[in-house]
DNA sequence: CATTTAATTGAGACAAAATCTCAGTTAGAT
DNA sequence: ATCTAACTGAGATTTTGTCTCAATTAAATG
C-alpha cells in the first residue's frame, strides 16, 4: 500500500460506485475538487479547478456530475449571499448567520436539531441525512 | 409597537415606504404577487404572474424589486431541490424536509431554534430577523 | 393644483449560466 | 480481448440575469 489513496476510494467516489455509476476520469476530477475544497463551490469554480486536473473537462460534465451527486444526496446546493448556488457536502449540518445587508456569512457550531430530526424522521417517514440551519438578519457592522 | 399590518396596508409595501422607496404600480404588482403566493416563487414566476396584474412589467423591474426587498431583509432567496433560486418571506422561520431524490418539499412547524437564536444574537452581535431550517434526505417514497 | 426633480421604468442589447444534442470514447462486465 | 451501455466533449441553444438610456412618474414643494 502506498500513502496515496487509490483513486475512487473517497466517500463521494464510493457513493457513485455503489449507485452503479462509472468512475471516469472527468468525474474523478470533479470529486477531487469537491473533496479538496469541501465547501461553497460554485459550478464555475468546480469547472475551473477541475480543468487544472483534467484539462478537457466540459461544463456539461460538471453540471451532470453535480446533479448526480445531488440526486444521491451526498452534496447539496445552497445559497449564500447573492452569488448564486454553491455546493457543499450533504453530511452533518451546516450552520450560518447570513447578513441581509452585506452578505457576510458567519459559521457557528451549536447544533440543536438532533432531537427534532429524530421526531420528524418518525413523523414523516423521512430518512434524514443532513441539515441546514441559517439565520438571517443584520451583522454587527450593518446594524 | 406591533408588526400587525393595518387593513389595506401590507408589510412589504410598508417596508418599501419606510425605507424611502417610491410605491410605483410595477412594484405594487410584484408585491401583490409575493403576498398572494407568499412562498417559493422564482423570478420567472413573479414576472409571469405580475404581468397578469401589470402587463408591461419588465423583467428588469422584477429583479430590481426582488433585490430591493432582499436588501431590506423582508424576503430571502432560497434553493429548493434542483431548481433555481426562489423567494420567500424573511419573517419568522421556514422549515422544510427536502427529498434529495425527487425534490419533494414537506413543511413542518416545530421550531426549536428560539433559544439558540438568542444565544447567537448575543454571541455575535447579530440581529436575527428570520431563519431557515432544512433537513435533506429521502422521503418515504424514495427510500 | 401645477411645478419640479430625482427615482423609477420598459425595451432590448448584452452577458452569464445552464441545458441539450450527437457522434465519438470508455469503464467495466463477460 | 471483446462488447455495450454509459459516458464524454464541443458547441449550439435556451434560459436566466444584468446593464444602458431615453421616457415616465411619485411625491415633495410652493
Amino acid at each position: 500500500m502506498t500513502d496515496e489513496p487509490k483513486p475512487g476510494t473517497s466517500w463521494l467516489a464510493d457513493s457513485l460506485r455503489q449507485a452503479g455509476y462509472k468512475l471516469t476520469a472527468p468525474r474523478l476530477a470533479v470529486l477531487r475538487v469537491l473533496e479538496a475544497e469541501g465547501e461553497h463551490l460554485s459550478p464555475a469554480e468546480v469547472l475551473e479547478r477541475g480543468r487544472a486536473i483534467y484539462p478537457t473537462l466540459s461544463r456539461a460534465t460538471v453540471y451532470r456530475t453535480l446533479e448526480l451527486l445531488t440526486g444521491l444526496g451526498v452534496i447539496r446546493p445552497i445559497y449564500l449571499g447573492d452569488g448564486g448556488p454553491c455546493f457543499t457536502y450533504a453530511r452533518g449540518g451546516h450552520h450560518h448567520l447570513v447578513c441581509s445587508a452585506c452578505g457576510a456569512v458567519i459559521e457557528f457550531n451549536e447544533c440543536v436539531v438532533g432531537e427534532l430530526a429524530q421526531t420528524l424522521s418518525d413523523q414523516f417517514g423521512f430518512q434524514i441525512k443532513s441539515h441546514l440551519l441559517e439565520f438571517y438578519g443584520l451583522c454587527g457592522d450593518c446594524q
